[in-house]
DNA sequence: AAAATTCACGGGAACGTTCCCGGGAACGTT
DNA sequence: AACGTTCCCGGGAACGTTCCCGTGAATTTT
């Protein structure tokens, strides 16, 4: 891999370095027929001017990382187009990562991110993080932070989430007006602080309808299809059944519906099934999903847009913290 | 954002620079007393490496770039998931980008990358992609370089690819021995390999059996869910209505379900629809869907390992094609 | 015509790191 | 005691770019 580099064309033209560095930045003090022969012969040499070389320069890479959990998972490959959408046009790039909920992953990928003087990080976090060490480590070296979706409150920064607990609420509450009863949970690990909240929202509808809340319809699991079809046959083989389930997730939703259709259990009938989420294909799924939306397209354009009020402003002076309302979409899984 | 550099730390420590280097390399020539001293300084002071200024150095920035149209199909993410996990372990860094299927896209995203003076770059075309200059370019830096899925034959390099005629043979070959007569294809553009290639084994098994090929039986289609389901509903509105529809992509094959459910059509009694890819969420779908499996997890590892054979030996002498098996899976769409 | 201003360009430092080379101190060998 | 070796460490160049400053030449002003 041979590069030319501004001293190569400056040779080749018998000028300094100095003159090839203004014509092709455009600079003042350019004599107009000096720029054109240098852009020629930038352009003749195969010329790509070194971005470690720039970044090295001023201090900034013009670069900007999105960390999520998975990236096959809709929902956060809808954020990513979202921030991808809002970065269009500056001349930022956007680096994805993903850590696969490993927390190790997590900070190995932070400190690159730190090594590669990354301008901002957009992230949302492992299900698998307990220590936030890395984290705190960001914000020591002052380094411009967004945190969406799967948020913490261990950590004051900027933040964009939805409002899970009345997401949950809402979806609950609608499957009790539909008639269920002995309604279930299948929750996430309770470390995310979306688990938490769509776990009180869920308790919150049991309560205001009159339901007991039973720890045996309550069950944590993995956000994945696999683990979650797992903890829904437990469920479904209770001396007791649900006649409902509300899944933590859309993934957990679809293990649910696997689950049943194994027991050879029909939906809605025998058993409903809601999620959380809105993927892509919810709509197509055999029975069609009822889920509660979330505004994914929507978190990553603001995500961007605050990472790039903080490069901007340079000051950190109070953080922000911005809720996003979620809906219920009926479809015919309840 | 402010950085410590090893000159911080030698300033604090009272030696040289070149010591600080050395004790943090753990090279040679290094007294291990110091050693220690500039290690625990370091830590205090929260320092962590210029990835710039060490790629400046010796000119490798210990990255590789995955080009693909878009992140929100699961094949892709598998191919993704596929490289990273082949890059687990080493100390390359993944970097994700996506086109969106639009030229200019992929032309600003491999300038960008030049610039960066990342290590290799594995990818797969966009199907708007019809110059391929930018390739060229990438060639004549001598930068490794591995296509993948959606390749070329107008450009000699690393290849890896699935029997996409074979595939699409067996798709086919599958419906007529189902009794299905009047087989219609949603091909995908013809500037693709991947979709010369498909229509071409279509067409093989058809007239392997005798059957006819009819051009009003071949539409040409985007590979999105929304465009298909248009084309779709074209096809099932003929005269002649065909009897099963082969989608180049599951994306278009879901295209055909929206349609058919939409002309109230029973999928697979009154058309039959098969696809290509087996995507994640084929199984769960109404009706799991019949497709044609990918491997697309083997081919990003497999990727990962041509780009790092290139990097290595640093020739390119001989380039090599891999060709991927495909598999049928039956389900209940055809 | 001298002075002031403009124009176009060159030289050199700086960014953070590594690597090569040189050198001093301590040690062992003749 | 003189020499060679080993062990550590420091100085400086280099990577590619930008930016500040200096400097002639050309042009305009006094």
């Amino acid at each position: 891999m041979k590069h030319t580099t501004i001293k190569d064309i400056a040779r080749a033209l018998g000028i300094s370095k100095s003159t090839v560095s203004r014509a092709l930045r455009d600079h003042y003090d350019i004599n107009p027929e000096t720029r054109k022969l240098v852009l020629d012969m930038a352009a003749k040499m195969n010329y790509s001017p070194s971005a470690q070389a720039i970044a090295f320069q001023h201090g900034q890479t013009k670069t900007i990382a999105v960390i999520v959990p998975e990236i096959d998972n809709p929902f956060f490959s809808n954020c990513i187009n979202g921030v991808e959408n809002a970065a269009a046009g500056t001349d930022y790039l956007i680096i994805i990562n993903q850590t696969r909920n490993i927390e190790r992953v997590e900070v190995e990928t932070i400190n690159r991110l730190i090594s590669m003087r990354v301008d901002g990080v957009i992230m949302s976090l492992a299900s698998g993080t307990v220590n936030l060490n890395h984290i705190k480590r960001l914000q020591n070296l002052e380094m411009p932070l967004v945190l969406f979706d799967r948020v913490t409150d261990r950590i004051d920064c900027h933040k964009i989430f939805n409002d899970d607990f009345e997401g949950a609420y809402k979806a609950t509450q609608y499957l009790i007006s539909k008639g269920y009863q002995n309604i279930a949970h299948l929750c996430g690990f309770k470390n995310l602080h979306i688990s938490r909240e769509r776990l009180a929202g869920y308790e919150k509808a049991l309560m205001d309808a009159g339901l007991k809340v039973k720890p045996e319809n309550i069950i944590e699991t993995d956000f994945k299809i696999r683990e979650a079809k797992i903890h829904a046959k437990k469920l479904l083989q209770q001396p007791i059944r649900p006649d409902a389930i509300f899944g933590v997730s859309d993934h957990v939703a679809l293990g649910c519906i696997l689950a049943a259709r194994e027991l050879n259990l029909k939906i809605p009938d025998d058993i409903a099934v809601i999620g959380f989420s809105d993927l892509t294909y919810a709509e197509i799924l055999n029975p069609p999903l009822t889920t509660i939306q979330q505004p994914s397209f929507e978190m990553g354009k603001l995500s961007f847009e605050m990472i790039m009020e903080q490069i901007e402003q340079g000051t950190q002076k109070g953080t922000r913290s911005v809720c996003l309302k979620t809906k219920l979409i009926e479809r015919g899984s309840a």
